[in-house]
DNA sequence: CGGGGAATTGATTGAAATCAAGATAGGTGG
DNA sequence: CCACCTATCTTGATTTCAATCAATTCCCCG
C-alpha cells in the first residue's frame, strides 16, 4: 500500500484533459469534480498492485486515467471472482456506505485520478447535481452487475466469452482493434470459467475466422454480427 | 397487467403499520414517505402474475406489504436467471434511469405499497436526505448482486444452497422456522442450477440433520454453524 | 378424498474442470 | 539487435460435477 508513486498532488480538475478513453464518454468524475471544485490528486499503481482491500474504508473514489484495473472477491480457499474491469474514463470505488465490498489491484501499470470520498459527500449535501450523479454512477454499477449475474447464472462458456469480446470491445477497441490488458486467468476469474476454457473458446472463434490474433492480447473481431449470435 | 386488484387508492402514508416483516428493518419506503408526504398506493397481484416487464418504463417505486417477489432475466431460449427475492418490508423497482432493467413477478398473492417514481425524483431535488436514501437503496442492492456474483460464478452447488438457505432464514424466520413463498425451479434460477440440483442438495442436507422439514417449503435449520461451513 | 402440480430420486450424459505437456512470445540483459 | 528465459497461452487427455432424461412419490388445494 505505501509502494505506490504519488505523480502529482492536490490539483484543482477541470474536466480533464488528460483522460483518453478510446471512445467518448462523459466524463463522469469531471462532470462532479468540474462542478463542485473539488481537489484531486493523481496517483500511480505498478501491476498487480492492490489499490484498496476488500472491507478497507472507503476513503477515496477512483477514476482509471491510464492502465486497467480489476475490482474482486475472494472466497476463502483462494477462488475469485472478478465483478468488473475498470478502463480509462472509468470512475471505481464508490461507495454509499462505509467499507469498499470488493478489493481493487491495477492489471498493468496505472494512473488513477482520486478524490475524498467526504468530500464528495459533502459536496452532495449542498448539490442536488451531485447527489443525483453519485446515485446514477451506483445505478449504472448495478445494471453491469445484474447484467453480469446472467451470465454467469445461465450462459454457457461460449456465450460467456462472446459476451465478454463485444464488452471490451465496445469498451477499448481502437480502430477495430482491441488491446487486452488482462491475462486468460483474469477473463476467467471474470466469466466464471478456467484459462483453459477462455482459451479454447477463443481458439474455436479464431478457427471459425470470427476473430484475429496478433499477439494473444491484441484481437481484432472480423464478424461481430455472428459473434452478437453466439452470445444468446 | 390490468388484472390486478386494485385494493386502496392514494392513502397518505405514515411509517407503514401494515407491513410486517419478519425481523425488524428501517422501513425503508416509510423512511422517505413520511419524510415528504408523498401518495402511496395499495395495490395486489395474484400468483405469478407480472408487476412489470424487463425495459418498461420505471413509472413506480414498489415495496412488498405481504407475499413475495422475483426480479428477473431472460434470455431468448428462456433460461431465466433471478437476480433477487423481495420479502415483505423491502423496496423494488427502483432505477435511477428511464427503465426496469428486470422483469418482476408476484411469487404468490402479493400486495404492494407503491409510488410514483416522478414524486419520488422531485422530492430527491428539494430533499437531501431523501437523496441520500435512494442512493443508499439502490448501493444495498448493488451489495446483493456483487456477493451474488461470486456466489453464481464460484460456488459449488452445495455452497449455493448453503447460502440460500443461510439468507432465507435471515430474512424470513419466524420462530426458528422458514416458510418459503418459492417453489424449487425458482430457487434454481436464482442460484444458477436446476431444480434437481436443488433438491438433492436439500435432501442431502436433510439427511445429514442440518435441516429438517414439514412439508417441501417449511424448513428449519437445526444446525446454522454446520450450514456456514459448507458455504466456503 | 382425489387430482395434479411440485418435489424427490435414479440413471445417464455432457460441458467444463482438472491434470499435464508443449508452444509462444514478451521482456531483459548481454 | 539478438537470444535467451520465463510468464503466459494453447492444446490434449481424463475426470467430475451438475444437467438432462425419466419415473415415482408427495402433498397441497379444491
Amino acid at each position: 500500500m505505501l509502494t505506490q508513486t504519488l505523480k502529482t498532488q492536490a490539483i484543482n480538475t477541470q474536466i480533464g484533459g488528460k483522460i483518453a478513453p478510446a471512445h467518448p464518454v462523459s466524463d463522469q468524475f469531471g462532470a462532479i469534480t468540474g462542478h463542485v471544485g473539488l481537489v484531486a490528486t493523481e496517483f500511480s499503481y505498478r501491476k498487480d498492485e492492490e489499490i484498496y482491500g476488500e472491507d478497507e474504508p472507503a476513503e477515496y473514489v477512483y477514476q482509471v486515467v491510464t492502465g486497467a484495473v480489476r475490482s474482486y472477491k475472494l472466497l476463502s480457499d483462494g477462488r475469485r471472482q472478478i465483478g468488473a474491469f475498470h478502463l480509462p474514463g472509468d470512475v471505481f470505488g464508490l461507495e454509499s456506505g462505509a467499507t469498499h465490498r470488493l478489493a481493487a489491484e491495477a492489471i498493468i501499470d496505472t494512473t488513477v485520478r482520486l478524490v475524498k470520498r467526504a468530500s464528495l459527500e459533502k459536496a452532495a449535501g449542498t448539490d442536488v447535481q451531485v447527489a443525483r450523479k453519485l446515485w446514477a454512477m451506483t445505478a449504472s454499477e448495478l445494471r453491469h452487475a445484474e447484467d453480469h449475474m446472467l451470465l454467469l447464472g445461465r450462459k454457457t462458456a461460449m456465450e460467456r466469452v462472446a459476451t465478454f469480446l463485444l464488452e471490451m470491445d465496445r469498451r477499448l477497441a481502437v480502430a477495430g482493434m482491441m488491446a487486452l490488458p488482462m491475462c486468460r486467468r483474469d477473463i476467467g476469474d471474470y466469466l466464471g470459467l478456467t484459462l483453459e476454457t477462455v482459451s479454447r473458446a477463443l481458439s474455436q472463434l479464431h478457427t471459425q475466422g470470427i476473430l484475429g490474433f496478433s499477439g494473444a492480447r491484441q484481437i481484432v473481431l472480423r464478424n461481430r454480427q455472428r459473434l452478437h449470435n453466439l452470445d444468446a
